[in-house]
DNA sequence: AAGGCTCGGCGT
DNA sequence: CGCCGAGCCTTG
């Protein structure tokens, strides 16, 4: 302090100025103001234009408050002031974000679709209306599948106009999406702030559908396959007000929705709604965090809720709608659960109860659908010394292609030619073994003396059958067996659902090293029964049929399952009983500096949060060689936060290495 | 994002 | 010795 603000301190005190905190879209974080006279003074949620570096950006208004004036740093002057773009509970919500994904509040505005609604400030020219092909297809048929009660439940809790996060756990998909409808149907009209999120854009087209047809114009769609004008579009819709109810994917969460009055969360459970790259929210825990800002009502509607949901429900924190008892099964696929060992690697990958069964379909002209988990031909395994040809990058099995003699690493796409003998004792008894998808096409034409249909890809919004082509096959086309990795399952519509399905290897999920792979498993069979027929059935290969975990799914018991897992899960202290906060830390081959990343680590202890590694883990980044994985564990979800942070600004010391957070991270 | 700045490789 | 380009760094 030098002598002359001793000898001024009344003319400071008379000359606060006003400043104003800005956030700009970049990976950046808030750059402080002066706002001169002249401008507006109610500028907090408002898009603004300020000086950045040498020339001009738009930037978002987030905080106004008196200060002094002539700190050490030369503060610019904001150059002008456009239209609002955050209410203030949205503001709320936007600094919510990045402090809970550790992520700077720049990178949390650009996804939030900021640069769409500074692009319609801008460049106002009228751009031509999208006459939405979105809208075509046909109204998904209601039968007697509405549950009178969810939907009067729901209704009520709306009103209320208070925060309320309720949980509706559906029999199945055609009843669950037709009780949401119906309960949207009867919304009160002057309800205004809407939003409904599906999953993934394939189910898009047959819920917009039904949705304009009750909201009109104030529906619009948004999720990542919209084009640039399309999205600007959409963000312009809803800022103007002019519409209020959004359809979308996980992104639409993040709309400058001034008001969300309802929220629906559609298959909450579906991990497609956490990112996997840049901010890496979780849209399900989103939604439940604006419906808590806004103070409005929140619902998580599931087949399979995830066992966080049902925690939150058996706390009390949500509200479960109408309980249905999921064992009435009268009106579902039976599930037999086939016991299958392979003795030999030369046996068949299908059991002979699954050929029989197949083969009695065949001849009524029925159809089956087979679910591998697994392309390509199948593993190499040597039966001398056990080893199994992996990958020399990631150390993880390698996948043997037959057609063309390749193996192939799912991980990093390494490929090499299949050798005749064992990579690590030179044995020439090296053997196929775990079935792909090619494996089970084979034994199926040999067994059935039927060709099956390979889904190679995933069709995610393609339109109905019309056009059938057997070089671009869909689940709808009509062929009497079906083979797939589970990507391929998709909704699939009433009239084209399967006479049985088979679970390939239910094993493989079951084995995964992963927490939730039970969680997983279960939520796949219930998927998967949904593309079978009622009064069809669901046969599930395995090893070992006397697990618990089986047992429960056999009688679609949801409620006896989530008891078991959640017991484990408190015993070895997963979630949700704690969280979880998982660094990735890059670095060039051979050059991250362990040295560092170790002390880092140690400075942070902390007898609440358990810390995991460094350990180093294949790379699939093709710029850094190297990745290390830092797992952090509390029940104090306050001090996991804090330690994140800490932890966070510790590593970016080093500017050798790449850290990735992911906060609550579903793959571990 | 984008202009400035540093540092290292390479050409004369 | 000097020029050029890649990648890093900063933004009030």
């Amino acid at each position: 302090m030098t002598s002359n603000s001793l000898v001024r301190p009344v003319l400071h005190y008379v000359c606060l100025d006003m400043l104003v905190d800005v956030v700009f879209p970049l990976r950046l974080s808030p750059l402080t103001y002066r706002v001169p006279e002249g401008l507006p003074h109610d500028i907090t949620g408002r898009i603004v234009k300020a000086p950045l570096m040498h020339g001009s950006r738009f930037g978002l208004a987030v905080d106004v408050r008196m200060g002094p004036g002539d700190e050490s740093i030369k503060i610019k002057e904001l150059l002008d002031v456009h239209d609002t773009f955050a209410s203030a509970t949205h503001l709320k919500f936007l600094k919510w974000l990045s402090e809970y994904y550790l992520s700077p509040a720049g990178l949390a505005l650009k996804s939030s679709f900021f640069e769409e609604a500074v692009s319609q400030q801008t460049d106002r020219r009228k751009s031509k209306k999208v006459v939405d092909s979105t809208f075509a297809g046909s109204l998904p048929e209601i039968s007697g599948m509405i549950s009178p009660a969810v939907v009067s439940g729901i209704l009520n809790r709306v009103k209320a106009c208070s925060y309320s996060a309720l949980v509706y756990h559906a029999q199945d998909l055609e009843s669950e999406y037709a009780t949401l409808f119906e309960m949207l149907r009867q919304l009160p009209a002057d309800l205004r702030g809407i939003v409904v999120l599906v999953p993934e854009t394939g189910f898009i087209k047959k819920a917009a559908t039904f949705l304009e047809q009750i909201f009109g114009q104030r529906l619009v769609v948004l999720h990542s396959k919209l084009g640039k004008n399309e999205r600007a579009e959409s963000i312009k819709k809803i800022i103007s007000g002019n519409s209020d109810v959004i359809l979308g994917t996980r992104s639409a969460m993040l709309a400058p929705l001034p008001h969300a009055s309802f929220i629906v969360v559609i298959e909450e459970q579906n991990r497609s709604y956490k990112g996997e790259e840049g901010l890496r929210y979780n849209a399900r825990d989103l939604a439940v965090m604006r419906a808590f800002i806004d103070k409005s009502c929140v619902l998580l509607s599931s087949i399979c809720p995830s066992i966080e949901t049902d925690f939150n429900i058996r706390k009390g924190k949500y509200v479960q709608l109408a309980k249905i008892s999921l064992q009435s099964s009268e009106k579902r696929p039976r599930i037999k659960i086939v016991t299958f060992r392979t003795k030999k690697q030369s046996e068949l990958s299908l059991s002979s109860e699954v050929i029989n069964e197949a083969g009695n379909l065949l001849q009524k002209k029925e159809r089956v659908l087979f679910l591998v988990g697994r392309k390509g031909y199948s593993l190499i395994r040597c039966e001398d010394c056990g080893h199994i040809e992996s990958c020399g990058n990631c150390s993880i099995p390698m996948i043997f292609y037959k057609s063309i003699g390749m193996l192939k690493c799912h991980h990093c796409g390494h490929e090499r030619r299949s050798s005749e003998s064992c990579g690590e004792c030179g044995s020439q008894r090296i053997r196929p073994f775990s079935a792909g998808t090619e494996r089970v096409m084979e034994d199926v034409r040999e067994a059935l003396k039927t060709p099956a249909l390979l889904v190679q890809k995933a069709r995610i919004s393609s339109p109905p059958a019309k056009e059938f082509n057997s070089n671009n096959p869909g689940l709808s086309d009509f062929a009497p067996f079906v083979i797939g990795t589970s990507l391929a399952k998709r909704k699939v519509g009433v009239e084209n659902k399967f006479s049985a399905a088979v679970l390939m290897n239910i094993d493989l999920l079951l084995a995964q090293p992963d927490f939730r792979a039970y969680e997983h498993a279960f939520q796949e069979i219930i998927e998967v029964s949904q593309m079978v027929k009622r009064e069809g059935s669901l046969l599930i290969q395995t090893k070992s049929p006397g697990s618990k975990v089986l047992k429960c799914m056999k009688h679609y018991d949801f409620e006896t399952f989530a008891d078991l897992e959640l017991s484990q899960r408190k015993d070895l202290d997963y979630p949700p009983y704690s969280r979880l906060v998982l660094f990735s830390v890059f670095g060039k081959a051979g050059g991250t500096d362990l040295t560092h990343l170790w002390r880092v680590v140690r400075s942070v202890r902390d007898d609440a949060v358990s810390i995991f590694g460094p350990v180093e883990v294949p790379s699939a980044s093709k710029a850094y060689g190297q990745c290390h994985h830092i797992l952090l564990k509390s029940r104090d979800s306050r001090k996991l936060h804090e330690m994140a942070k800490t932890l966070l600004s510790g590593l970016e010391c080093d500017k050798r290495i790449k850290v990735v957070v992911d906060v609550d991270p579903l793959k571990i």
